[in-house]
DNA sequence: AGTAGGTACATGCAAACGCATGTACCTGGG
DNA sequence: CCCAGGTACATGCGTTTGCATGTACCTACT
């Protein structure tokens, strides 16, 4: 009998080597001359923000130390394709938002990239498996079933082990 | 409404989001004193091998460029946990297998990983939602010919690509 | 008000990474 | 046999990361 820890960990390895396979693949691509993929990834969480997010919320998003996030923010910063704000309410924060140019810069790498990503799930996955991976792993991240705001003010995470 | 494109994007961001935060749960957990999470990644693939594999094989299992991975073995040779052999098939070629150091460091690494795993995937999935992302994730890596969404275990081999 | 403790972000430093390239070896055409 | 081209792994070098810690700020309790 699998027992529910073995089928819990084959399936994080399935996911694990998904991720891994599928991340090659779209590395490879060559999308990513102008910026990186990690680099990309704060630029399209910015770009799918309203207002200006702090860093610690763009933490939550990425894959990243807080410090390595911060040194990151602080090159596109310097590329000029973020900009940083004093937080009028919070002294200690920092509210990042993208420049012109950084949304030109995520929409063109943005489109590219959405591109081949499809290419690698749409050939190997259906539509109903697609589905069926996004609701699954948007549960296992803990996240509500509609895909809606991004404002922080709504403490819907919760921060258990 | 939503085309192929946007649905396999959205599954691929929904993955994304649940392997950082899944990883990030995991990597808060005390397990990893003794090695990294890459490194133990690294011993957990050769402890499931029965004979000797290449650096090349082994780069195919995990998310590193070839420079970073050959340095990594050599950290864990250098610690010994691990042990090259040259390869009498291929003059180029080695040949990498754990020590019994080794198979003990993944051992006692891999019982804890594996607990805080399944907790962090059980707390949030059920027994049919961890089949079928298991099934669909080695579909998405390219290793599983059934389409089933109920996928029973089979004695899946460690097949290369 | 003063202070202890927590949060948000930055910085010093050693370790690790990726890219480009080097070295050794294998393979196939002449 | 020789050499061009490809594969497998290693190494030099500049960049990036993580850990520990520092600085500035907020919060709460006394």
């Amino acid at each position: 009998m699998a027992s529910g820890r073995t089928l819990a960990n084959e399936a994080w390895e399935a996911l694990l080597s998904a991720h891994a396979t599928t991340m090659k693949r779209v590395a490879a691509q060559d999308t990513w001359t102008e910026i990186s993929i990690r680099e990309y990834d704060v630029l399209y969480t910015l770009a799918r923000c309203d207002e200006p997010i702090r860093i610690s919320e763009l933490h939550r998003h990425v894959l990243l130390s807080q410090p390595a996030l911060s040194r990151l923010v602080d090159r596109l910063t310097r590329r000029g394709l973020v900009e940083r704000q004093p937080d009028a309410a919070d002294g200690r924060s920092v509210r990042l938002s993208l420049t012109t140019d950084g949304r030109a810069v995520q929409r063109q790498a943005g489109r590219r990239h959405a591109r081949s990503v499809a290419r690698a799930l749409t050939a190997r996955l259906s539509r109903p498996e697609l589905s069926a991976l996004e609701a699954i792993c948007l549960k296992l991240a803990g996240q509500a079933p509609a895909p809606s705001a991004t404002t922080p003010a709504a403490p819907r995470r919760p921060a258990d082990d």
